[in-house]
DNA sequence: GACATCGATGTAAAGGTTTTCATAAATGAT
DNA sequence: ATCATTTATGAAAACCTTTACATCGATGTC
């Protein structure tokens, strides 16, 4: 059953009365061919069944439509949605879409990147944030596709990025904070040398200043950008009895370490502390009290980085490395006016 | 820079001083060539840089080792992690794994079809529960791939079917209530007309008789499976005043919703009503309190469902049409000992 | 009427494999 | 020494397209 021998373009011809030239000049290039020959072969191909054999296609054409998207974790909630942006602008136009899960894993890396020397991809989509281990070495010099890199730039490369204006974001829920008149926000961060940790603390930084609210060390805190390292920074703050109104976390992992902390310690939430946390993850609303926090436009983000990977494709330069798109305040319960000074 | 032309096997036959008949064997049937031929070859793949054309290879062969996922959204995190178990299964053996994201729509399901059809995929991960619209009609009849459903069972078909138990799951879930010294357990589902609502419920009903406990249909309500269906069915309850001690909910949504019910009445959880829930999903243990449920295993159940897609593809028959594993309890603290009788 | 132009179609090459069949050498049996 | 068998290799077909080039008739120009 599972070869019953599919129509080929030979049968068309056959049927349609002309050569199999035609038969792909008429579906690919339609205006090529007269008007009662395109109808004799359309009618062949509905007689048929025939598809094109993709195969034989993409070996022709040296381009199989196909992109390969490289992530980490395809179950991370951050990713997934980032994913569906993705897949829906590559199937809106023609493409499909290929998925890598490389679990960190050199290896795995390296083992993707058949689909792209086998021509099995024709670009590819970076989530890792660093090149896949196994371009660029050995014989034959590195053959890099066209790329884009969402989610995390790639450092010190030219690779087109796409991404969440992470310092005007984090400045614009500083002022949020700042507008339910908090003065003394602390700001729980990832480890430093993240790069987007430094942009979201910069956007914090810069928010005070403009509004001359002087900077307070002793409320930046480092952490890993886990749920629990989101706790332990608030037991830190408790224990050296430095206390903000506000926290404004790096990301909303973070924040729920800092609800749960808070929960804990039987504080009613937000009347006697705002939290706001970054990214607008799932179970943000889920929390109490909801998280009110900024939300990264994921979606977007990976219907412009297909759409500027296809450009690329096509032969289009860059316009710009970099695409940032805004990310959107979302009020909900976990901020309120700050009750204390 | 894009082409710059990949050696071809020919390149490499040419330096091997072999025919391209004996790189392939050498590659791909390394025995059927003597030792010294195959040194010969592998040290020339070596210094082109040779890597099989998979396109030409998949023409020829009449097969991509590609696989298609069709879902209505990769994104749901129920969904991703099964997705994550699929892709891991298909590249430890070779296979690449391609996403269609149909969004539930009829259009795009017939759409990703063309994969199938122009022999860029060899088979078929469902998560839709139904047959993609667009499999046999008019011309030329059905044209199945080999296929395995997951999620949901795809009804009036003999594709087979890898998920969770779920009225054995159901069944221990409402044990482990019992065993807490529950007896007035309601049960919170899904619309009656969903399998897994009715699977569930009969495990629920199962392990009440099977305790000798009798069964209040006041107790069991319907919902559609989201967080505001659990929150309006506990309301419900305290309306009609027919109070359980513990809730059943047909899935983790459902008993959030509940959660957020009694949290806001300002009961104290698990002292004086227990919770629990079904499947797992992420945020489940970040919920106040964390919510008591039973685990899907969605990483195996991904990788079950590639092992018997692949073995399909090999032409091995199934060796059942329904592959059940087991739910797993995860106690954590939203059930407790029942206060009440 | 000669000639260039144009539109529609066909012929054949090229794309890179795998695999059948044939050939040749080596081995073993008698 | 002869023949049968095995082992290692090569030549060529097949997989199914797209497309450069050639052909041919029709149309238009001078």
């Amino acid at each position: 059953m599972q070869h019953q021998k599919l129509a080929t373009i030979e049968d068309v011809a056959a049927i349609a009365g002309v050569s199999i030239a035609t038969v792909s000049r008429a579906i690919n290039e339609p205006r090529k061919v007269a008007d009662e020959t395109r109808r004799r072969v359309s009618e062949a191909v509905a007689q048929t069944g025939y598809t094109t054999n993709a195969m034989a296609r993409s070996l022709r054409m040296r381009r199989s439509n196909m992109i390969l998207i490289l992530a980490p974790d395809v179950g991370d909630p951050n990713f997934s949605n980032i994913l569906v942006g993705l897949e829906t602008e590559a199937s809106k136009r023609g493409y499909g879409v290929l998925i890598g899960n490389t679990q960190n894993d050199a290896t795995r890396e390296t083992d993707y990147l058949r689909f792209i020397s086998s021509n099995q991809a024709d670009g590819l989509i970076l989530f890792t944030g660093h090149l896949p281990y196994g371009f660029g070495n050995e014989a034959g010099e590195a053959r890099l596709p066209p790329m884009v890199a969402v989610n995390e730039p790639v450092s010190n490369s030219d690779v087109p990025f796409v991404g969440v204006d992470n310092f005007e974001g984090s400045r614009v829920a500083t002022e949020h904070l700042i507008s339910q008149g908090h003065r003394r926000i602390a700001f729980i961060g990832h480890s430093t040398s993240k790069a987007v940790n430094m942009l979201r603390e910069r956007g914090y930084r810069a928010a005070l200043e403009g509004q001359g609210i002087p900077i307070d060390p002793r409320l930046i805190l480092d952490g890993d950008g886990t749920t629990e390292s989101g706790r332990a920074a608030t037991e830190h703050m408790f224990v050296r009895d430095v206390l903000p109104t506000a926290f404004l976390c790096v990301n909303d992992a973070t924040a729920l370490g800092v609800i749960i902390s808070l929960n804990a310690r039987r504080y009613d939430l937000p009347r006697e502390f705002s939290v706001m946390g970054f990214d607008d993850i799932s179970f943000a609303s889920f929390v109490t009290p909801s998280l009110t926090t900024m939300k990264q436009p994921r979606l977007k983000i990976g219907e412009e980085a297909m759409d500027l990977l296809l450009a690329l494709l096509e032969g289009k330069p860059p316009r710009q490395k970099e695409v940032l798109l805004r990310a959107e305040l979302i009020v909900r319960n976990s901020v309120g006016r700050a009750a204390r000074e």
